[in-house]
DNA sequence: CGCAAATTTGAGAGTCGTCAAACATAGTGG
DNA sequence: CCACTATGTTTGACGACTCTCAAATTTGCG
């Protein structure tokens, strides 16, 4: 039961209070009429290589995109010039509201990518006719919001290697990417992107690989494809204590 | 010159488009009014004591809270039981904005604090009779978002011993704990609160103190007063490498 | 096929979590 | 008012974790 078929007085009341969305994919947060709206002021982009550009931190913010086909990640650097992955924005995802009128990070396609792109001003025009999209907004934040505390726990204590159990967890979820009938997950995501959004070294990832196949939980297959096999004992990983007692 | 005084239209454009705000606290969103509003349905709540519950994660979220006075801790707890601290909120904050209805996670008075409780009902009907407060909302929780990513940074990219620098530096902006005159950080948290702030443990804290104390960045007056001698080198600290190079 | 980039593996050392114990502090009851 | 006790803090020791440097190996692409 989709919430884009509720009607609107429901769809007011759902924000804060309603049911619990797996997901705030732009296209769950959408009645038919309000997707119409937005597929009118957008473009579909592309963007054939891994690694092009679609908006740097502090520049003038126009453009709102919506991932269509492929991985962005939303990055941000130190001021030591090291880059940290904030988030991997996936199909249905929208990323680059502006933060006081610029971007407030950068986001790079991290493999071949499709993508819609929308004037943010006509953006804010139709939310200003249609109060309840503004409401979809607000919803969309709240759902980034809530993902970045789950970073901040996983950051803050578990160490890389349950880190990195945690992340194929989170993308096993998204059938995009993980074939669940031949348990093969495929990222288009290199050890660098991993070991970026997960605050560590690629060859830590490498390491962690490694480990994970040794331990029977998944075989891999190359670099970008993993055949999983104990989903199960990949999420208990998380549950245990960072460190071996002495 | 305070957000509080502008018209109701510039309010809207401000969002997202606007000026940067030092900070969203809840006085500064909103108009005189809104304030007045606002404080015909809240209850002032004193809690004598640090360690109090304000509410616990799960349960049905009928009160949101904003801080008057002291700190509130809120947290969340992993399933292995380790406690995270996710922010500190200080004067003015505003917490418990429930989540599909119920509370996202657990919020505890970290010291002695004044604060006012309002019923989430009430507050969402005000919010219906006068949209912008709904959009202070939205501001608000951007605000948190944007905190949030900040403590994505902190916790995937520095160590320890930067993570404190990091924290302290964040509080000597705060007047409310940090006397400039003086020079003077009085923060009315132990070590353990610190500690599952920063991802570390209470030891490594103390440490840090320690070596901080050292190179003469700062003085240790007592477990919870601070003297700061050198808050540029303080600041400098994150921008260095997370380990020496050999 | 050949090169550039990515990945893996190895070695060594810096960092920090854990256990333990000494010490300080604040709150309590006598 | 003081001893007492619970709690919080500091210091020490040790080993687990993982970052860095280096080099071998593989992969992806033109």
């Amino acid at each position: 039961m989709s919430a884009a078929k509720q009607k609107l007085p429901e769809m007011r009341a759902r924000l804060f209070d309603g049911r619990r969305e797996a997901s705030a994919r732009l296209e769950n947060l959408l009645s038919r009429k309000q997707q119409e709206a937005f597929r009118s002021i957008a473009t579909v982009f592309e963007y054939r290589r891994g690694g092009t550009v679609l908006f740097t931190e502090g520049t003038d913010a126009s453009f709102v995109y919506s991932v269509a086909e492929g991985i962005v990640r939303v990055c941000r650097h130190s001021d030591g010039g090291r880059r940290q992955v904030l988030a991997f924005m996936l199909p249905g995802d929208l990323l680059g509201l502006p933060d006081s009128g610029t971007y407030a990070n950068t986001a790079e396609a991290a493999c071949p990518c499709t993508l819609y792109r929308m004037p943010w001003a006509q953006l804010r025009e139709l939310m200003q006719r249609e109060p309840a999209l503004q409401l979809n907004l607000l919803e969309k934040v709240a759902y980034d919001f809530r993902e970045a505390q789950r970073r901040i726990m996983v950051l803050g204590q578990q160490n890389t290697y349950q880190r990195l159990a945690s992340f194929l967890a989170d993308f096993i979820q998204q059938p995009a990417f993980f074939d669940a009938d031949t348990a093969t997950l495929t990222l288009p995501l290199t050890r660098f992107d991993i070991a970026d959004y997960l605050g560590t070294a690629p060859e830590t990832v490498a390491r962690g690989f490694l480990r994970l196949e040794q331990e029977g939980l998944l075989r891999r297959v190359g670099p970008r494809v993993t055949e999983i096999r104990d989903i199960e004992g990949l999420r208990k990983l998380q549950h245990r204590k960072r460190r071996a007692a002495r």
